[in-house]
DNA sequence: CATGGTTTTTGACCTATATCAAACGCATTT
DNA sequence: AAATGCGTTTGATATAGGTCAAAAACCATG
């Protein structure tokens, strides 16, 4: 909603972030590090509502996410928006623009965050010099098009109840990789959007995390969510 | 189905393919362009139904369809399957193996085809010499991640009718863009094919191509589409 | 700590699409 | 020409999830 200009400027190093194991300095050695560095020094921070990017702007960066909670969501002409990822630190984004030099998508924080430009012009540059840096980023834009089919699964041929069953096993899984528990964790976006995100009302949304409630697979108090019987959980995705 | 060995090579260079002003060459010069050819000498063709590759298998190269038709489906482990594209002429596949070195669907040939092989090694080799053709290469990522948001959308937030309508336009606008009518068109696949993709059943696509058949908007005969009022037809997508 | 606005939950009812079933059409084989 | 088989169409019925509505919980603000 808001639109303020309190971004500022920090000096954190791509070779002391702790996201570099899953981010883009994956692979990268040393020295190698140091050049990557050189391209991600604007930091910028964002309020809780303020956009990173609308659709339509020109495509300049990429953006890795240090802290913080985004979503990424499609506007359709005639008003209806779908809710396209939900991103969190250590993850890039801003990719889709790459294809016609704009913006496809808004991006917007979910929470306070802080974002890593990333310039698209040097990263190719310095990309061509550094193998394993290309490798990575073409990694990086593949494993979005495999997590985008895992979504098109999920709308085409899952049912409400295996389809938030595999949202939440899918942030638990990412907040494990962050070193936060798997198990409890704060859901960052409203029940609207994780419907948006998962072709269902926020009405289903709602009644579902209800009925996990009652046989006891989850506790939910609104935004804390608590995992209860994770293997359940699982078994509810893909068992039909 | 089958598992013929009958691929032949055939001698065919990007830079007298009738595609090249669809496909990787892009924006390549002449010189450059050459370079291309070296890479993507090996073609090969494939009758209707057997496989490009397979899910899990190890990822060599991307391939570029040179004539025919293809669909790739995500399995699901369950054995449901989701059908997650259907390829022409020009189009580059198996970007999805990129990120796992192993591919995360089949591909498999609706009707006899011919594709161009590039080994993906040599691509990238090539590609960190050839600034054009490394932004080319992104900007094919891109688009299949701009490609599968507009299919989340469909599949998250449009009814039966405007599905259809959107994937009809899609056809009928990447035929044009081949040099065929966009106005009447031959479907490859099945009703059930369709309906995997779009997230419907077979039996409510076919419904839906009566109704649209029904109200003067196409005429159908089996798998012949002819489009009688495309505007009307558009003003179906992303009307509600 | 009262207020107003947003988000969430729950209930009652409705509809778009799924499911089940049968007939039909077209192509291929015998 | 009959038989076989797959894909398609159409009808009758069922249901998951949508819609509408109201209450409850939560949050930010003065």
């Amino acid at each position: 909603m808001q639109n303020a200009v309190n971004n500022v400027s920090l000096r954190i190093a791509c070779s002391n972030c702790n996201l570099r194991e899953l981010c883009l300095p994956v692979s990268l050695c040393g020295k190698e590090m140091e050049r990557l560095d050189a391209l991600t020094s604007l930091k910028r921070t964002f309020q809780r509502g303020e956009y990173l990017y609308r659709s339509g702007e020109g495509f300049r960066a990429l953006y890795a996410i240090r802290t913080g909670f985004f979503k990424t969501q499609a506007l359709h002409e005639d008003g209806r928006e779908q809710v396209t990822g939900f991103q969190m630190p250590g993850e890039i984004i801003g990719l889709d623009a790459i294809s016609s030099d704009a913006h496809t998508c808004d991006a917007i924080a979910l929470e306070d965050s802080e974002i890593c430009e990333i310039p698209f012009d040097r990263l190719e540059a310095l990309s061509r010099e550094l193998p394993g840096l290309q490798r990575h980023l073409h990694k990086i834009m593949s494993r979005e098009i495999v997590r985008d089919h895992g979504i098109m699964m999920l709308l085409g041929s899952m049912r409400a109840e295996e389809r938030l069953a595999a949202f939440l096993l899918n942030l638990s899984q990412r907040f494990s990789a962050r070193g936060y528990s798997p198990n409890a964790f704060l859901l960052r976006m409203t029940r609207q959007e994780i419907g948006s995100y998962l072709g269902l009302k926020l009405e289903t949304v709602s009644r579902t995390f209800s009925h996990f409630q009652e046989h006891g697979l989850l506790n939910v108090k609104v935004r804390e969510v608590e995992i209860m019987d994770m293997l359940r959980l699982r078994s509810f995705v893909g068992s039909i």
